[in-house]
DNA sequence: GTATTTAATTGAGATTGTCAACGGTTAAGA
DNA sequence: TCTTAACCGTTGACAATCTCAATTAAATAC
């Protein structure tokens, strides 16, 4: 045992390296993505959250003020799916749906004040564990990282 | 419409660079993973894959002669998993199990004539659709990219 | 030799993914 | 205008996946 199991089983597989798979992105971002929500899952635990509830609190905390259709295609989850995780959000009071009044097919999602206070701890709990997920990176490579995230991630 | 659907629906959303969620690290991984893996899955449809079972299947045809637990620990899924996942590969002779000799208790899977040319043609078409993944990059910060998530993702 | 650990396997139950259908609403075209 | 097509949220069904406990066989620790 190298320590008495600090905070999160980082499992290291420095193996890995020599395999091809290792210089596949598909499979790097699908670990990297899998010990990161894994690591902020139990992080969100505290605030009865996970990272998908997370995430469509901050979309609806932002000055984007979607609607269930655009946290579908921000979350790329299906609208189905966005039905129980505000289901969720607003059976505990954080959301609220609002009819959108230019187009009363949709439903436009608002934080509550009590919304808001929540996305601060939680926003807080998750920055805590994102920066045990990148301490191998300095400073400058996680600006770098997340650039190139950004790059290919969003449009 | 922009295109009449060309390959895949990239579905960029450039709304989201405004908003909080696109500097945390969290959620650009598990959307680049996500768009990444479906993009994968479509292509190795053609072959009866799904990113899964061509992750194991590439590490059974490394040199690292994985048993099923370091098949469970490489790729973070559950042992139970991974007996399934063995199991569909077995069944259309890709791997077979063989019993290690030096500890009774695990079995090393190893790849067949079919499962390595299976491998092979599943690892062009990856790659293939990894190219349009990426085609927001140059080459120079493809590899900066990989040595990032190579840090991270591997110990 | 006994007790503790480990690997693979099975099974159960919860969560999530995928897809088709519906009612209410809007947009497009004859 | 009237009709048709498209869209949004919602529900429901089913498959895939996750998570966890229990079992068997084998290795290790004491």
């Amino acid at each position: 045992m190298t320590t008495p199991l600090p905070q999160d089983a980082l499992d290291p597989a420095p193996d890995l390296r020599t395999s091809d798979l290792a210089s596949e992105p598909v499979f790097l971002m699908a670990r990297a993505s899998s010990l990161g929500s894994a690591s902020a899952n139990r992080a969100l635990g505290e605030l009865d959250l996970k990272v998908r509830h997370y995430s469509a609190l901050s979309l609806v905390c932002s000055d984007l003020h979607p609607s269930q259709r655009d946290l579908s295609r921000y979350l790329v989850l299906d609208p189905s799916q966005i039905v129980l995780i505000v289901d969720s959000l607003e059976r505990r009071g954080a959301v609220v749906r609002r009819t959108d009044p230019s187009d009363r097919r949709s439903k436009l999602i608002e934080p509550t004040d009590e919304g808001r206070e929540l996305y601060r701890r939680a926003r807080a709990a998750v920055d805590r564990c994102t920066d045990r997920t990148l301490s191998p990176l300095s400073e400058d490579e996680r600006a770098t990282l997340l650039e190139l995230l950004q790059r290919i991630a969003l449009g």
